[in-house]
DNA sequence: CCAACATTTTGCCTAAAAGGCATCTTTGCT
DNA sequence: AGCAAAGATGCCTTTTAGGCAAAATGTTGG
């Protein structure tokens, strides 16, 4: 036995939660939606919310935290015998693409939607929540650059770091960018500068 | 005239709030120091404190914003001429210096105060609000880095994040290890490293 | 299938935080 | 001195945070 009805619902309630939050704050404004509104829309009790989630932030990085997560599953699924900077490279791919799926599930992100997105990540408070989940992030692709490389001490943190770098960067520039520019360029282009060291440019 | 009797009075009470938030929260925990009690400390009423920061854990927050802004000043502050990876070398090194001179003002960092300082680390809204606060000194440094090299796109960004990355690492191991390592050597190996692409070592 | 057990959900309640608004003070300037 | 601008304060309402115990719902051994 995998996994009891009890593991399921929970898995279930949380990941619904966390998408009622995401959507309602889209939707009508972070500042606009109450916790009230998110348990209502998951069809818990205000006070379940509480059990699941600190607040109205946290639920709402959840989502990404679990997306990001998938770095560090890749690099570990990965072949080992591909050279460590090959496979982040594929790893974070992966998660971009993930974030592309859009929201109802396959739909392409429509420009309402990300200017919804855009507008939500301005919020204060949801910029602290969803630093703070990087950070839990950070430790699992600490964990994997360690496993993969065998490597302890400074180098696999520091790995994990520059990771989050990149992909912050990536997704800056990204979401700035106007005309928009390939997601796969930017990241090629961040790696490439960072596997260099970073040298001044020209 | 530099800055009027009223803009000083507000730098003074800023700092005061800040300081004091730090100082109760290292002394008697996070969780139990109400911004009335900061409030009070600095001498001014619960309302204005909410005129200075929006939370408690921005008020604790600022103080290593402003240290951290610090990094970004000395990156200008530095002879045009030096390479860049020199000259952030020094920079990050001032960061890390000025962080040492303890609370009071000079006295050395006692046990005493490092563990109410971990503690409060611990504190999930005040990761938060850190790391919110280390994005905007992300941006001052991508400023600084575009400025000195003349660099425009990714690049400076880059450079940006990474070091942060960098004084991230160095400040986690610093804390974590025991016996104590010296931050200078932490944070040549970091920036050596990161200079060199982070080949896998070995 | 049932009964004892474990976990989760929920309602209730209090403390604290967040922030709008009007008013009073202080500072800056002529 | 006197007026205007900016800041500090008090008061108020809404929302959040989270402890606690009771009810509901899954889990398991007989």
């Amino acid at each position: 036995m995998a996994e009891g009805l009890r593991e399921r619902k929970k898995r279930e309630t949380r990941i619904a939660l966390s998408w009622a939050a995401v959507r309602l704050a889209v939707e009508r404004g972070y500042g606009n939606v109450r916790i009230e509104d998110i348990a209502a829309e998951a069809g818990v009790s205000l006070r379940t919310f509480r059990n699941y989630f600190d607040s109205k932030a946290d639920a709402i990085a959840a989502r990404e935290v679990e997306r990001s997560l998938r770095i560090a599953e890749e690099l570990r699924a990965r072949p080992a015998d591909e050279p460590l900077w090959v496979a982040i490279r594929k790893a974070i791919e992966l998660h971009f693409a993930l974030g592309e799926e859009g929201h109802g599930g396959q739909r392409p992100p429509d420009d309402k939607w990300l200017a919804g997105i855009r507008l939500m990540m301005t919020e204060p408070a949801l910029q602290g929540a969803i630093a703070r989940a990087y950070a839990r992030v950070g430790d699992e692709l600490a964990a994997a650059v360690a496993d993969r490389t065998g490597t302890t001490g400074l180098y696999p943190r520091l790995v994990a770091e520059v990771i989050g770098a990149a992909r912050a960067v990536v997704m800056a520039e990204w979401m700035r960018a106007d005309p928009p520019r390939s997601i796969a360029d930017l990241l090629g282009s961040a790696l490439d500068q960072i596997e260099a060291g970073l040298p001044v440019p020209e």
